[in-house]
DNA sequence: GACAATCTAGGTCAATTGTCCTAGAGCGGT
DNA sequence: ACCGCTCTAGGACAATTGACCTAGATTGTC
């Protein structure tokens, strides 16, 4: 190689690759190979930048946690229930992505959980920060009592079309279940302004 | 081995244990190795009953269907509603296996689509079984109109709950939102007897 | 009891895996 | 110009993978 990358930003074009990967084909079935196609560098590489596979992991997750934190945080503006439709709509936004991949973040949870794999709650970390992110929300809508219970329900919705997105691939379905849960969102503020 | 077991015999048997292999860890993440310690047969001998794994895959999805089809004529019995929520049951009936690995069609579905495995269709046919069975259920419930999309919403509560359930193994959670559901389920019948 | 068909065990194969090692290229400071 | 540190490439490693092969054990039929 003519110039030579910084330390920092070889690092992350590895996690980048391996984020997208670890997303498109899951963990276990990505390999050093197949992060080395993308990226372009060596395979032995890698090894000075992470101890193991395992370490690249800990990194894409601590990347996802770093993105979507940002992305909670760029919802701030508005209401507490136009915030949570802002939630809602990600199955839209992504929704190529999703039909494709289904959640990046659900589909990592479940592989991680079912080895048994070490970084598994780390992953769950990530569901739990959209978990308590929801449930301020509900809370601020005045739903103190209920607010996690609300916060798990639009949780396990969005895991839901998501993975009927990925399995049938159908726009309709997926436009008319985020529609329906706004609706059902619409419906759990107590009060009218 | 003294005495020999019927070919077909050792088939099942070599199904069964890749069923329930495929299903705890997934089909790319089970080797022969694993079903040969499971069943106890050498791994040359796969070969005799099938050309590849893949078949082994497409027998699995087979037996799956052969399974829930049966699973689906037991519930015949009774009112339109209650056959959907024996359906619905399934998450507590199965909550522990659900709670450790998700739902087996589910994550099957998606890791086959994901990779873009020949076999994902078929197991996309497998969600079909359920789907048309609950859109005839919510036909004959006298919601014609929408049969399909109600039946496509309660896969994907299934989904959303067997997901969580496998990410944050709350018991609490599952219970809930099977309560949840089947209040859903109990305002959509446009008439009362 | 002999024979042919069916079935099984275990070895071998090339390919791929994560991991490790080392030579050396590029870089900043003197 | 030199040196030491950071970084990279490429190969080697043992282990595991799905696949294939073949000798022989078991079985049913005559």
């Amino acid at each position: 190689m003519e110039f030579q990358m910084s330390a920092a930003d070889t690092r992350g074009q590895i996690v980048e690759a391996a984020d997208r990967l670890f997303y498109e084909r899951g963990f276990e079935a990505t390999s050093f190979g197949d992060i080395s196609s993308v990226t372009g560098l060596s395979r032995g590489n890698f090894y000075y930048h992470f101890k193991t596979k395992d370490e690249i992991l800990e990194a894409v997750i601590e990347r996802r946690l770093v993105d979507r934190s940002a992305m909670i945080r760029a919802w701030e503006g508005g209401q507490p229930a136009d915030r949570i439709s802002r939630f809602i709509e990600i199955l839209l936004v992504n929704q190529t992505k999703i039909m494709a991949y289904g959640c990046p973040i659900g589909t990592l949870c479940v592989e991680l959980s079912r080895l048994g794999h070490a970084a598994a709650p780390a992953s769950v970390g990530l569901f739990g920060l959209f978990r308590d992110w929801l449930r301020r929300q509900f809370e601020a809508l005045g739903r103190s009592e209920d607010a996690d219970a609300l916060a798990m329900h639009v949780l396990m919705r969005s895991q839901g079309v998501a993975t009927l997105a990925a399995t049938f691939k159908d726009e309709d379905f997926v436009r008319r279940e985020v529609d329906d849960l706004k609706t059902w969102l619409a419906a759990q503020a107590p009060v009218a302004p």
